[in-house]
DNA sequence: TTGTAGGCGTTATCAG
DNA sequence: CTGATAACGCCTACAA
């Protein structure tokens, strides 16, 4: 069912009924009412392809998220999504793991689909490859990394302070008596490159001697579980864990039990994220709020006001917070 | 940068740069060469809309889900999108709500957009509004509800046997000695519903005199533990437990422990979803796995072979099993 | 092998 | 107040 179609049963031109789908003022009242007959009894819908060929806009944006069911990532997707569905835009949302390859796919996706503003949530979008991905196919589309940034004109980052966050998480074990203090990783993104400087800064300047030990594991409950295993036979000394996720620490945490350490006695640990897994495990897991949350609501913020054509910050960065809870 | 300027700079007519970028057989291999290289220069990348207007096709789909926070909705949102991806369609996704009055919108957007088919995730959508919605909107748009079905021509439906699932839930409870069986339900979808039938029938047809219990609740942990405290106070002989969903049976069973029951010789408890969370509680929680996962990868397929020109299975449904843990 | 013309469904600009 | 007409960017006969 097109315009055509029912201008033909109406007896009008085309452009007659474009007006009444559109509410313009100069239609006969008698026309219009006719008209929006028909249009009701057709459930006329206006094509919004051909609609955004002329309006030279589709309103759509995309979203890029290496995979959208880790928790914060679904959040932020959430809220991305909801924001902009208000104002009558839709979101295009792909899940693209975790190879470079692919990233810069899905941009170029996005730039044929001609999307007015994209957001990409995650650290690990802030890469050189997807720099140049940018700049080659998105170079004048507006674009939000959410925890992370990149230096082009058209990209704009909102950030957490995860070094300080996690300096602070040291402070925090140290505070309580934990001098042993190691570091088990998911995976190299930018920002658990962060979280790592951090934890190792931090350390240095608390004037621990001993070397600072980090381990790596995938990101699955049985993988925190065995690294965990692991790391306190072949580090005995250590009495306090910071994971870089609270995935990780959920499962770790279960470790630690396994082997009768007092919790946190003994040993103290903390996760990342102050996700779901960190308010269900048992114990309840002291988390670094990283307002992740806040982050997505922002991006989705900054992207709104810049399609608006409205000046944005380049870069912001939100403060973290400890959530105390029975680990430490 | 449209087909239009490269083909000035070209030196050639439009048709013969469409030709060029679609691949089409029957160009010079020098102007093919010349038209290949300015293409790359300008990374050129056809606009989508436009295409879409000629082709009669835009190449996506329209996500529909409650809300895509909820775990098992995420796994669905996710499989679906990956599956499309892998085609070069591209699914546009909506957080609808609970409300119906939401969902019927979001319906007509996505005709508006002129979707080529539809995924609706969870059995919210299994309602008069969304199938008169559908009727007007979208007739010929064919649509998979996940864990639903509406009796249209369009509409393709994969079902979980929940109402059996849980009659097994309560045989499994029954088998290990608890006779006074309660319910505690979040919100009354078409599949909660059919659980409390699975649930009340088969406790009747295991001759339990004691009328059902049936708790409402809303879907928090915080809700599940108030309520299950006062499911045990006024009904303190109450030793079996269903909860509609495992996020409530963490929340719930959180609560039986600070009553100092012991679980599960005295009072026993099943979640149903078998997600994430079933796993992640202390301790685990049996729970109903009711296939969601399979169910979201079953829809895409059926809406592939559909959009293929294939003839699909109006209505599916696929068995559920029992995944035990520690709550039985 | 290449170009021309028409059309996809809308909207915008002019005339009338 | 209404109707042609030309665009938007692309594809596809058909003609050359």
């Amino acid at each position: 069912m097109t315009i055509y179609d029912i201008a033909k049963e109406a007896g009008v031109s085309a452009s007659t009924v474009s007006r009444v789908v559109n509410n313009k003022s100069g239609v006969h009242p008698s026309t219009k009412a006719k008209i929006e007959k028909l249009l009701k009894k057709y459930h006329y819908s206006p094509n919004e392809t051909a609609r955004g060929l002329i309006k030279q806009n589709n309103h759509m944006i995309g979203v890029l998220v290496a995979d959208i069911r880790n928790v914060h990532y679904t959040d932020g997707a959430y809220t991305v999504e909801k924001a902009f569905a208000k104002l009558g835009y839709c979101c295009i949302i792909f899940n693209t793991g975790s190879e470079t390859k692919e990233k810069t796919e899905y941009i170029q996706v996005l730039s044929q689909r001609r999307v007015e503003g994209a957001v990409m949530i995650g650290s690990t979008f802030q890469t050189k490859d997807v720099e140049e991905a940018i700049i080659q196919y998105m170079p004048n589309t507006p674009i939000v990394i959410v925890n992370g940034y990149l230096e082009l004109p058209n990209v704009y980052g909102v950030l957490a302070d995860e070094r300080t966050g996690v300096s602070s998480l040291v402070n925090l074990l140290f505070s309580k008596g934990h001098r042993h203090l190691a570091f088990i990783n998911n995976c190299y993104t930018p920002s658990n490159l962060l979280k790592i400087k951090g934890f190792e800064e931090e350390v240095k300047k608390l004037g621990v001697e001993q070397p600072t030990v980090v381990y790596d594991t995938d990101t699955t409950l049985e993988g925190a579980y065995q690294v965990t295993k692991q790391l306190m036979e072949e580090h005995p000394e250590v009495d306090g864990i910071i994971y870089s996720v609270d995935l990780l620490a959920s499962g770790g945490g279960r470790a630690l039990l396994d082997m009768g350490y007092a919790v946190p006695e003994q040993v103290a640990y903390t996760g990342i994220d102050n996700s779901i897994y960190a308010e269900f495990s048992t114990p309840k897991i002291t988390s670094l709020d990283n307002k992740l949350l806040e982050l997505s609501m922002m991006a989705a913020r900054f992207l709104v006001d810049l399609l608006g054509g409205g000046k944005v910050t380049k870069k912001v960065m939100v403060f973290s917070s400890i959530v105390e809870r029975e680990t430490t």
